[in-house]
DNA sequence: GCCAACGTTGGC
DNA sequence: GCCAACGTTGGC
């Protein structure tokens, strides 16, 4: 399999993506829906993902790597199902690529993020992915 | 196993 | 602040 695409959200309030840019990496950690955490688990190293601003901006602002698979979230209690993945940047987009921009664009309308709005971890296709790179390079949104 | 109640997420 | 979507919980 080729690489996988993935857009990740986070509250910036929470973590931002300033933030995984001073530390260099970092652990995705505090995912508690199974969907996402089956597409966590799905993650391969090298796979890439957006870094999604969630209520504060709404928009994709970088891209990360996928650097570690899988494994135990520290924070979660001991014997649960949920996961981590390491990430590291990537670099940000020249142009954020807003919520408004992906739905507006008819092609981005089967998006998981589109379609399932409170998924916080969801798979962007390649076809997709090229899209919002492209917009990223055009468009403030 | 169904469903109402409730909590959370996240957009508006 | 409101509400839609959706997950979870608990009564039956």
């Amino acid at each position: 399999m080729g690489k996988q695409y993935w857009l990740m959200k986070s509250e910036p309030d929470a973590y931002a993506w300033g933030q995984l840019v001073k530390d260099g990496t970092g652990i995705w950690d505090g995912v508690r829906n199974h969907t996402a955490k089956l597409n966590l688990m799905a993650m391969k190293k090298g796979d890439e993902a957006l870094f999604y601003h969630s209520n504060i901006g709404k928009e994709c602002v970088g891209i990360m790597e996928i650097t570690e698979e899988s494994f135990p979230d520290p924070t979660a209690e001991e014997g649960s199902p949920w996961v981590v993945v390491r990430v590291a940047p990537v670099r940000a987009l020249t142009h954020p690529v807003t919520l408004a921009a992906i739905k507006a664009e008819p092609r981005l309308a089967d998006m998981d993020l589109i379609r399932q709005s409170r998924l916080s971890v969801g798979r962007v296709t390649p076809t997709e992915w090229q899209l919002i790179l492209k917009m990223s390079e055009t468009a403030a949104g």
